[in-house]
RNA sequence: GCGCGGUUAGCUCAGUUGGUAGAGCGCGUCAUUGACGUUGACGAUGUCAGAGGUUCGAAUCCUCUAUCGCGCACCA
């Protein structure tokens, strides 16, 4: 037996070693699985696409989570006999890391105002790749057998360009198109947001209700109020049935006397308030579509800075915050306040970076159509190409595909993809190269990171012609976190059948959000936020990954307890002295099978046997919090605890065939068992595998046992 | 308001098709030095949120209620 079992399992040296073994041993790429004969010539593939991490910061927590989830997946699959390739890549994150870089800039004194785009971009880039480095050792040493030949950045000049290709194509099919409307505006990061950006949030504000004419208006914005010259109304209301649709009449309001023209639509609700509003179509989107329908004009109030423009006369330039105070004791004063209801509750939208409150606008921005593409989605999930795990999720996409609107995918942010636009007076077109003639002006916007990783699964595995592509795609399993069900996994499924007409992958596997110990969310404001790599050096990378996937349910969030990663940590030590056991009492042993095996053992191996079907079964079902749970009971409580206490006196019988028999059983028992556990907890596995299997190749490609 | 999920041992959570409740940590008693004290043996603790229903039988299926969490939408 060699020394190295004479102390206790020490993870880091081993986790040290073996990943280098793995890396040099070319098994992470199936292209040389199938050379050296570990994977037949014609095995069936599986792939997982790995969800990019951000290239702008270190692991957290749920990065830990799915690269184990999707490492287990992967290694059973490879040792199960399939083509495995687990592809992984580095995202750019568009507006996360731009808003990450921009912190840094601030801390600096700096803006990115003022800096030439160019220089910011290069900046970016240099930050990001720096980071991608430090991404990719962390994704390392949490064991990730994926395979690094095929890595994909976000920012390779061919992701780039057929991010670009697609855009062009949608263009020209006109699903994708410039259009005017109101979008999201945060006007501290000076870009556009999509919905999803947003966050709303339930606050008290005070409510103003102001003599407007010979109606009461009520509003939460007066800031906004300034150009207010149409007033709204329902066409059934009985109270206002003497003012006709289109009547005008002068008002007395902020600045002065006014022309007010009389609306009547059906969009306002008689219940709320006095019934009657007016309308700033350029700063909210319920307005907007009011003035749409009926042709009204349209004002900006508001400048990009959230600062008020010169209509606002004497408060032209001010800020609407310190404003809004300023307009209503205006207002009051030329006794146009009626009351003010302190009580009023309503939603207001935030970015979700900055918490700054989004100001609608109205601007030129590019859209991909919804519609037809989410109803190729959902047919998909009617047809049964696409399932989820755990399945209530296949509601939630169905309710998200159901309720689209148009997407907005440019952002006025440099670090990101360049839209393939040009302008020149009324003309748009989309082209990489500049169009003929002259006068274009280039479009300076950046596509919505979700336009470019929307495709990832089609990108990553060598879309539109590459041999990969024919080989992997589609794919097998897309794991990740259940609030992506939203943002990323639509914009997947609908890309994959827009372009290539198949579902990008058959299974989405969902997990749920890592949280502290007493599972309150992590945050950074609470600094309750566990750094993964912190538990790994303490109790092991093997430890983490149990403590991550045992009793986890997909879908369910999990309380990451620092106890139960050190409950792993000793686990891993008993594995370390099981082994110390069986090798110190099969010293000599030929290894060979006996030509008898005594009944107990027989029993034994039967034992294991269910085991191995019990979970096989689990692995093929994705319940793997099940199967980590049976190996760790399997040979903690009966291989530890039963058979080897028994096991001592039979090693001391006289019948030598007794003996045989029993050091045989063992070590089937133990190599049998690192099988079952390797995917779950790969580099200890590995590393007894060494001293058990001296001559066989690594544990990573050996065979899954069959029952 | 709508939707989804949870409510099981002190804590964090499992419980796959309904068949006398499980894990880890914690707790109690005992053991003690040749696999391992990062140990072993034994043990205690649950009206499975509540009520009603289906069933021979319900933590599991159905209905309602309470409560917590999350998401979406909220109209000036």
């Amino acid at each position: 037996m060699d020394e190295i079992f004479l102390s206790p399992y020490n993870p880091k040296e081993a986790e040290n070693t073996i990943y280098d073994i793995w890396n040099k041993s070319g098994f992470f790429n199936p292209d040389i699985c199938i050379e050296k004969e570990v994977t037949n010539k014609d095995a069936k593939a599986f792939t997982i696409v790995m969800p990019p991490p951000n290239a702008n910061g270190d692991l957290h927590a749920g990065h830990a989570l799915f690269i184990t989830l999707e490492d287990i997946m992967t290694r059973y699959k490879r040792m199960s006999g399939f083509k495995t390739l687990w592809i992984p890549g580095a995202d750019h994150a568009g507006f996360e890391t731009q808003v990450v870089y921009e912190k840094k800039l601030e801390k600096e004194g700096r803006s990115r105002f003022g800096m030439d785009p160019k220089d910011l971009y290069k900046e970016i880039l240099d930050f990001t790749l720096l980071n991608k480095k430090n991404m990719e050792a962390q994704v390392k040493s949490l064991g990730a057998s994926c395979d690094w030949s095929r890595e994909k950045f976000t920012l390779d000049p061919e992701v780039v360009s057929k991010t670009q290709d697609t855009f062009i194509k949608m263009w020209k099919e006109k699903i994708a198109y410039r259009g005017k409307r109101t979008i999201n505006w945060c006007s501290k990061h000076q870009t556009s947001l999509s919905e999803v950006e947003t966050e709303s949030s339930e606050e008290t504000s005070p409510f103003y209700y102001f003599k407007y004419g010979p109606f009461e208006i009520g509003t939460v914005r007066p800031e906004t109020k300034f150009g207010d010259k149409y007033v709204v109304m329902h066409p059934e209301d009985k109270r206002y049935l003497d003012y006709k649709h289109g009547q005008k009449m002068t008002v007395e309001w902020i600045n002065g006397l006014i022309e007010a023209t009389v609306i009547k639509d059906e969009a306002v609700d008689m219940e709320f308030g006095t019934g009657v509003m007016t309308i700033t179509p350029w700063h909210s989107q319920v307005d907007y579509e009011i003035a749409k329908k009926y042709d009204l004009e349209m004002e900006q109030i508001i400048d990009w800075r959230g600062k008020l423009l010169p209509i606002a006369q004497e408060f032209s330039g001010m800020n609407i915050k310190e404003a809004r105070p300023k307009i209503v004791e205006k207002l009051k004063s030329k006794g146009l306040l009626i009351k003010i209801d302190e009580s009023y509750k309503n939603v207001v939208k935030k970015c979700y970076k900055c918490s700054t409150i989004i100001e609608p606008q109205i601007k030129d921005q590019w859209y991909v159509k919804m519609e037809s593409l989410s109803k190729m989605a959902l047919e998909s999930v009617d047809k049964g190409e696409l399932k989820f795990i755990p399945d209530n999720y296949e509601k939630i996409f169905r309710y998200w595909m159901t309720n689209t609107i148009d997407w907005n995918i440019s952002r006025q942010i440099v670090w990101g993809i360049p839209i393939p636009a040009w302008f020149r007076r009324g003309e748009v077109i989309a082209s990489k190269e500049k169009p003929e003639g002259e006068g274009w002006i280039q479009d300076t916007d950046t596509f919505d990171t979700w336009f470019s990783s929307g495709q990832w699964p089609l990108i990553a595995t060598g879309f539109p012609e590459s041999k990969d592509f024919k080989e992997y795609y589609p794919t097998d399993v897309m794991e990740t976190g259940h609030d992506l069900i939203f943002k990323w996994v639509p914009r997947m499924v609908i890309f994959g059948l827009y372009l290539e007409n198949k579902v990008p992958f058959h299974t989405v596997y969902l997990h749920g959000l890592v949280n502290d110990a007493q599972g309150k969310k992590m945050s950074k404001s609470k600094g309750n936020v566990i750094n993964p790599l912190t538990l790994t050096d303490k109790y092991g990378t093997d430890a983490l990954r149990m403590a991550l996937i045992v009793g986890n349910t997909p879908g369910t969030d999990v309380a990451l307890q620092e106890n139960k990663v050190k409950a792993y940590k000793n686990f891993a030590n008993k594995i370390w002295n099981i082994t110390r056991f069986v090798l110190s009492s099969t010293e000599g042993f030929d290894g060979k099978k006996p030509d008898l095996i005594i009944e107990e053992d027989l029993t034994n191996i039967l034992e294991l046997n269910e085991l191995i079907k019990d979970v096989t079964k689990d692995m093929d079902e994705y319940r793997f919090y099940l199967a980590a749970e049976k190996i760790y009971h399997y040979m903690w409580h009966s291989l530890a605890d039963n058979i080897i206490e028994k096991s001592k006196e039979k090693l001391k019988d006289e019948n030598p065939s007794t003996v045989k028999s029993t050091q045989y059983t063992l070590l089937y028992l133990l190599k049998t068992s690192l099988k079952l556990l390797h995917p779950f907890m790969p580099f200890i596995t590995e590393k007894i595998w060494q001293y058990t299997e001296k001559d066989s190749n690594i544990l990573m490609v050996t065979k899954w046992p069959n029952p």
